[in-house]
DNA sequence: GAGCGAATAGACCGACCGGTCTTATTGTTC
DNA sequence: GAACAATAAGACCGGTCGGTCTATTCGCTC
């Protein structure tokens, strides 16, 4: 029951958090969404800034997990792999609920760098390059660094534009310059004109 | 006087709000920047939110505008001037005081789309895409709108990854795929392999 | 059923929030 | 110098914030 009270603060302080922002959502409105006690929320985690430091990291494993078992669905080839995750951007941007990335939104909101929530939603881009980096060096790319941080500013820059234009169209030009990057990345430097 | 207490008004809460975010700033804090009474900050403004807006109404003409002579400065070609955009993004980024896009800030901190600050920032992309049209489309360029859309997604992107890493690496990361679009654009279909 | 840790409900705290109002002091223009 | 708008300085307001504390109840294990 411990754990289960704790996901329950953890899911709906997630919620609220991605559609309100953090700043702008308060332990009150947390408690009563959750349907739990103050001393709850505070045995578990201690205070705000440490609950949203394990909303993010909570939220990153399963953002990863949820990639990868994308990836998966998409082939076995590590180059429609890739390709697979940058279409599944397009039905994300399309939930009604899509409100933008939470880490975007953690970054935003608490500037210092330093600062605990920070490095969370930094550790998650970490993450989320090194991904795409694994998938690139099965997939015998070239240079699958410069690729990975590539394809992870694509993803970002998709997000970023999705949640201010409330548009899908962001998807499809992600998914289109990841291409030409792979495209780029699998043929020999000799056999390409551009 | 009036307008240059407006003025001072505008540069401090600019200053504030992207070091330190728009919730986190308060109103007493933009005072005592701005060296400024609290009647003259309501009088000029009205609210708050109304002062946000005005900041990113400033700051995005002030953007633009810079954004045009950057490009101006970098050539009469306009394939040049984009590129010297996104030259120029490493140079923001390397800024000690770079702390990140103050529209994405916007939008993270104010997620509901219908407010005014979200669409004062939502205007600020939309101009921000018109620019590289205009460009795409004296450049004579290939589907100019298309173009226009994924070079703003490329800086959205850079900037976004900027914030996050502290790197200056999304801004080469950014110009490099730029010049690959760009190429790509001004090659005839028949011409190219891949 | 006794014992005990976990969870509840909610009063309570000081601090700060955005915003209003008052009073006095400027600086400018006739 | 009179008149007036802009500004200053700061008291003041109700509301909300994150966080603490207490008293009570629940649910599980011996």
């Amino acid at each position: 029951m411990a754990t289960s009270k704790r996901q329950h603060v953890l899911d709906s302080a997630k919620e609220l958090f991605e559609r309100e922002g953090f700043h702008a959502t308060g332990i009150e409105r947390i408690l009563e969404h959750a349907n739990v006690a103050k001393m709850t929320l505070y045995n578990n985690f201690g205070s705000k800034d440490q609950l949203i430091v394990a909303v993010l990291e909570q939220s990153s494993r399963t953002m990863i997990e949820h990639l990868v078992s994308i990836a998966k669905q998409s082939g076995s080839d590590p180059y429609e792999q890739i390709l697979g995750i940058f279409g599944a951007l397009g039905d994300w941007y399309d939930d009604p609920t899509f409100c933008g990335c939470i880490f975007q939104a953690a970054t935003a909101e608490y500037p210092d760098p330093d600062c605990a929530i920070a490095q969370a939603a930094h550790a998650h881009q970490t993450n989320l390059t090194l991904l795409f980096r694994e998938l690139s060096a099965k997939a015998e790319l070239r240079d699958p660094d410069a690729l990975a941080r590539r394809l992870a500013l694509l993803a970002s820059g998709a997000t970023c534009l999705a949640r201010q234009t409330r548009e899908r169209s962001p998807a499809e030009d992600a998914l289109r310059m990841a291409e030409i990057l792979l495209e780029r990345a699998s043929t020999p430097i000799e056999h390409r004109t551009l």
